[in-house]
DNA sequence: GCGTGCTTTGCAAGCGCTTACATTTTGTAG
DNA sequence: CTACAAAATGTAAGCGCTTGCAAAGCACGC
């Protein structure tokens, strides 16, 4: 804020009307005489004048923010998701504040009564299961909520995604369908975080039920970055006997397979087929091309946009959506090698 | 905002004391009485109290918010930096809010207003050439403002960043240390973007006082994305004499210059070097490793939130700082092919 | 001229918070 | 026990804005 900045009255002063006047020139201007109207906005001009955010907030009880807290800004799993709601938002001048929360529920909840405190309308989250605390916190504050990246039917939540666990069994039929019934999984770090989870759960379903044995089947958890999928991929083809494909929890991780898997010398899919989640921009760039999850990112930042909205004007009016994705298929998945 | 929040007098009541008290234990825990402090974080827990941020604006005249204005956030570029800023304020218990500007001055500006007009303390921008409408708009607020990614010494302005164009210019010069006569240069689009100018303006100097006949050297600007890359790829590759390394103004368009040449079944850098700029996460995943510019982002953005805060709690203390970049050597750089 | 029903404007009371100043409580030395 | 300083708390005046209500101005028809 800044200390010379000119306010309502100076306004008013300089125009020679009341301060009520200007406000309502500015709020709703065709209660004010066409005459009045010009003058005060010369005043205006001539001042530079922008209203204080604060006086507004504390006066009318809006702020026109909405929050969103997503897990990390360092991989581009969100970036285009958050950039179209943010655009869809900025159509109706609403300001998006961002957090983020480090896949950790303490700094989520953190971030929440930041954006909170700082009056956010709305509030964007990902995923649904928080702490017991923070769903307390939320539901005595009455904000209005939608959950991006999941959806569950028959919540009172509001949600706009899809179902992780259904997509994740698709993925992993598609597979074994292919010929493999030595598996690995990596995943993400499950707890706190039920997408990475629900997938998860959904590989396993699917693969049980393909009659392979799931205790023959070694899944990893580690974070998500190139990294740590590397060393994942390291404790893997150290098995023995040595699986034919692994299933990605994200495509963060199964970039970071495939390049691994490629300086160590093995081929994709000649050797080891990968498959991914979430059609990040690297997946059809990679060599390979990455099989992967398509997750319609813009269209659900978009709609969580107009669903959140809706919301928050009309309490109750929002509606939850399900998305739907499908696979993409590309070079990293084969058959499995003799 | 919502109309059920807790006010102070809320939590005054519950806890029996002033408002006063209230603030001050929030605010100045030390100028409190211990048992009163429990007491009062006892209501403040049982009530769910946040402190409401317009009225704590209008009192204090400050937000603790600062707004930063990114180009892009659709790809890895500015991710780290923007986290390592935001976690370093998140210290101080400031506010980040981001806009992103698409590369383009006219959104930029209109995204400055929001901010400013939200009540940020300070701006953090990228890059340094705006248009003078903007930067009129900046100097007559007097809001505190700090440039990165770039450095210009002696500048009335504040900078935390490096210099792109004796960056470009190292690059340039360890390519044709290498061997390389004939190169080709892909950019990202100058205009507008003073990065993108600086380093293509150091590469062109590097490579003119090499001896190398400059006209011979094809530039391509081009968006920032594996996409443009790729067909950027394709209109260097069909030029005769074919150059034997391809310079790119970032690592987005190194990688997908590579990831292209490769699916054409170039070898890199066996038939073709190629080198990026900044060293994103993916530059030493990709195969062959990126030979490229290290930025300091982490750093970078961590230093720009401190020397942001000194300015914004004491004007005229905050300082410029200029970080140096290095070169990091990987496998997509090798001798021309004979 | 004067009442009538408009439109246009001003008045003043907050919105929730901080903080200078006033007041009360507590602690300590004489 | 008193006197006095220091610590803890309360009082109240805004910060810049919106908005219900009241007052003023105006056009009109009688």
């Amino acid at each position: 804020m800044n200390g010379n900045a000119p306010t309502l009255d100076d306004v008013a002063r300089a125009a020679g009307v009341s301060a009520a006047t200007i406000s309502r020139c500015i709020n709703s201007p065709d209660r004010v005489a066409e005459s009045t109207r010009r003058r005060v906005q010369d005043a205006i001009d001539q001042l530079g004048y922008t209203p204080n955010f604060g006086g507004r907030a504390l006066a009318t009880r809006r702020t026109n923010i909405v929050g969103a807290v997503i897990p990390s800004m360092a991989n581009a799993i969100f970036a285009e998701g958050i950039q179209a709601f943010q655009e869809e938002l900025s159509r109706e001048k609403v300001t998006l504040l961002i957090g983020s929360s480090n896949y950790d529920p303490d700094y989520e909840f953190e971030q929440i009564q930041t954006l909170i405190s700082h009056g956010a309308d709305g509030l964007l989250l990902v995923g649904s299961n928080r702490p017991e605390r923070t769903q307390r916190f939320l539901d005595a504050r009455r904000i209005p909520t939608l959950n991006v990246w999941c959806y569950q039917p028959g919540s009172d939540q509001l949600f706009v995604g899809f179902d992780n666990c259904r997509a994740g069994a698709d993925i992993a039929r598609l597979v074994i369908e292919s010929g493999h019934r030595n598996l690995a999984i990596v995943s993400g770090i499950c707890e706190g975080n039920d997408r990475a989870a629900d997938r998860l759960a959904g590989m396993r379903q699917a693969i049980g039920a393909e009659g392979i044995d799931l205790s023959q089947v070694t899944v990893l958890q580690t974070k998500y970055s190139f990294e740590h999928a590397a060393r994942a991929f390291d404790t893997i083809i150290a098995q023995s006997p040595r699986p034919t494909a692994i299933l990605a929890g994200n495509d963060v991780l199964a970039v970071g397979l495939i390049e691994r898997a490629r300086s160590l010398g093995f081929s994709v899919p000649g050797d080891l087929s990968v498959t991914g989640f979430d059609d990040i921009s690297v997946a059809q760039f990679v060599e390979p091309g990455l099989t992967t999850v398509r997750v319609p990112q813009v269209q659900m930042g978009q709609r969580a946009a107009e669903e959140l909205l809706a919301e928050i004007r009309h309490p109750g009016s929002g509606k939850s959506v399900e998305m739907l994705t499908h696979i993409i298929r590309r070079g990293s998945l084969g058959p499995p090698s003799a």
